[in-house]
DNA sequence: CATTTGCTTGACCGTTTGGTCAAAATGAAC
DNA sequence: GTTCATTTTGACCAAACGGTCAAGCAAATG
């Protein structure tokens, strides 16, 4: 029973039917337990408690709290880098930074514990990601600043600095998913009513777009 | 009863000047750590060796980390409206908002614990803060909203919603404070370049102002 | 000087919490 | 059924932490 099929201790795991579905619920009720109380305030037990199982069981899959954060955050980066990287070179800038602006704005609406995560790792000093900041973002990021400023140079956008014109999107975006409450409470009924987030949507894009056309 | 003299709202201490003094010792600890920790990863220990007192003679100041937390938040609340209130109806749309947008990133940059402090707080559900915000920053808040309408009424701005801008604005120059370590990591060597931050300010004011410019 | 009041702290307590462990339940294979 | 591996948990431990308290120290006050 023990060919390379079964179970090899080291190199990688099979995971069996039961181990795939309660890691996905365990990770999927960490995402909201660390979002809302961040990774200090976040308990095993209140994971737990989300999933139904006991404590000691959690950690028969996860060996350790961190652990858990460290996955749910790697989970969590994936989704958060991609519209980022399907930024296309050839394509027209106006209409790029619209798609990804837009794509931004919608996970931020839909998925806001994601970018809570994110916040707070960042707001803590990034910890855990750190290292991944300085390397797979950072050249992620120094490719796309040529592509802008290969659009700047064709006369396709204002003259803008890249850098700045990329972390004021992730700015704005982030910011409708992590302040969200505050928005709520000052906007009060506006933010209620439906279609709010595609007005918000709107109104970023005007702003950006418009000051980043060439005049 | 109560002499009107003193501002205290309970009407007992006068403050001797080694409390005042050791108040405020703390309270500068108290920002610092809580800002970096976050309310649940702080502990009262660290603030007190910050200050080189003991844990209880915290205690002995203010009764609780709470009662801690709140006052620094308090405070840090301040001047963090101040240059918000001071947009002036009357000046010139642009002008205002150029004035605004700058003072905020300058205290983004002197001051980012204040912001990230405060970026926490709301991160976490406002706990603390949430009803300041439905009450005094939404009125505040409704109050520009007009100034705002009133300009693009008189065709001095672009037709744009003007809570989005301000969250815009709001979004943009905390983001400086509060992701510095992902803005360091991502910029590299940029960043660390001596005017960095005037620089971040020009590209703010450019894409913004541009963007909110009638046509 | 003595006395009162304000300031400071070492030692301690109760609770919370991350993590362990041995044993029980469940399931799979024969 | 029996046997063996996987999954689950109650009970427990050690460390961390918020907070208390009684006693010590300092500084005014007389």
């Amino acid at each position: 029973m023990n060919q390379t099929k079964r179970k090899d201790a080291k190199a990688s795991k099979p995971l069996s039917r039961i181990q795939e579905a309660n890691r996905k619920a365990i990770l999927d009720a960490a995402l909201d337990v660390f979002a809302t109380s961040g990774f200090r305030g976040a308990t095993i037990d209140a994971i737990a408690a989300r999933t139904g199982m006991s404590k000691p069981n959690l950690l028969y899959y996860f060996k350790s709290k961190q652990q858990i954060y460290q996955q749910v955050l790697e989970q969590t980066l994936e989704d958060w880098l991609a519209p980022f990287e399907a930024i296309d070179p050839e394509g027209d800038p106006v209409e790029e930074l619209r798609r990804y602006i837009t794509a931004k704005l919608e996970m931020s609406s839909k998925r806001p514990e994601a970018s809570k995560l994110f916040a707070n790792e960042i707001l803590h000093g990034a910890p855990v990601v750190g290292s991944f900041l300085e390397t797979t973002l950072k050249d992620l990021v120094t490719e796309k600043t040529k592509v802008i400023r290969h659009w700047v140079g064709e006369g396709k956008l204002a003259p803008i600095d890249p850098y700045h014109l990329i972390f004021m999107i992730w700015a704005t975006t982030q910011h409708y998913a992590d302040f969200d409450i505050q928005i709520r409470a000052v906007a009060g009924s506006q933010a209620g009513r439906p279609g709010f987030s595609e007005q918000a949507a709107q109104a970023v894009l005007t702003i950006i777009l418009n000051g980043i056309k060439p005049r």
